[in-house]
DNA sequence: TTTTACGTACAGTTTAAACTGTACGAACGT
DNA sequence: ACGTTCGTACAGTTTAAACTGTACGTAAAA
């Protein structure tokens, strides 16, 4: 459990915050951030040393943050333990992330109201229903286009900042 | 504990797993939308009901939502309750209250992360963290610059559909 | 003024998530 | 071949969040 020095403590705080705004726990956000300010890859011990959380805990949390295609193994020869070490284009790898839960949700949502929406007119009675989900679907479609809109605002950025 | 019809139920379930994307709480979101839902302001005792929970959980769960302003308290004359109903423009005030946390927090963290930079500029040799911290700033700016556009987007979309 | 009904503070309970230690199979080193 | 070291599955524990019931202050009703 080697203590970091204040100053990188800092910066580990504050970026895992920002992390979390990404819907990554704080646990994860840590985890990464650590990885990410380390100039080399790291082995599950020693991310296990530097977090102060054990094996296992490191183990699934590298899981989370791979399954999301933000921490990638690498190999290096001679080195039997596993390296991991965090993917390049921050802002691209986290946005894309970002993006495609709501664009992926928005418009699962849109099918399924739909789908509600013909439940209810197929009732007998129309019901009150109807208006208010009506109105989901009119905000689900807002709230596609508006992202959809971000999502080409960000291919534009990245392209004129590609290292980042 | 009156049964929602199975319809009701859907209605719901769904259009609740959109408003945790905007990180507010299942249970939460859940209030919203039975608030939401109905067709006049509710008490907290109704909304116990239809909720299945304790009217103290409600209560709290309706503080947060006013706090995040998508409810607010109405009066009716000869009403002794308290009453609450959802806020119009959805649309708007969800993507306010996120819009308004993205560039609060990265606006924060902006500066944050430059005084940090100070504190390593100021230390007798130049740290290896230095680089680091410059990436996590682009990372910064890039956002910033992203939800920015968001936000104008927003602008844009409610102008040309004021009612939602 | 007394009584009743409401909202909410608070302490305690339940439930879910995060985390740990042991144990075991697979891959490497000898 | 055997012994070691690694990653991870799993059961159990700790910790934090969600939730509940009681109790009390306040304001309306009688």
């Amino acid at each position: 459990m080697q203590p970091e020095s204040y100053l990188t403590d800092d910066v580990i705080n504050e970026f895992s915050k920002t992390l979390e705004l990404f819907d990554i726990s704080p646990s994860d956000s840590r985890l990464f951030t650590i990885l990410f300010l380390n100039h080399q890859p790291m082995t599950l011990d020693e991310m296990s040393q530097t977090t102060g959380k054990s094996k296992t805990t490191v183990n699934t949390g590298i899981r989370n943050l791979s399954d999301l295609n933000l921490v990638k193994q690498v190999w290096k020869k001679g080195v039997r333990k596993d390296l991991y070490t965090t993917t390049d284009d921050l802002f691209q790898r986290f946005m894309h992330y970002y993006l495609d839960r709501w664009l992926s949700h928005t418009s699962m949502q849109k099918q399924s109201l739909s789908s509600i929406e013909d439940r209810i007119n197929n009732r007998p009675q129309g019901e009150l229903i109807e208006e208010k989900v009506k109105q989901m679907l009119v905000f689900h479609e807002l709230l596609e286009k508006a992202f959809t809109q971000l999502k080409s605002t960000c291919q534009e950025i990245t392209h004129t900042n590609p290292k980042d």
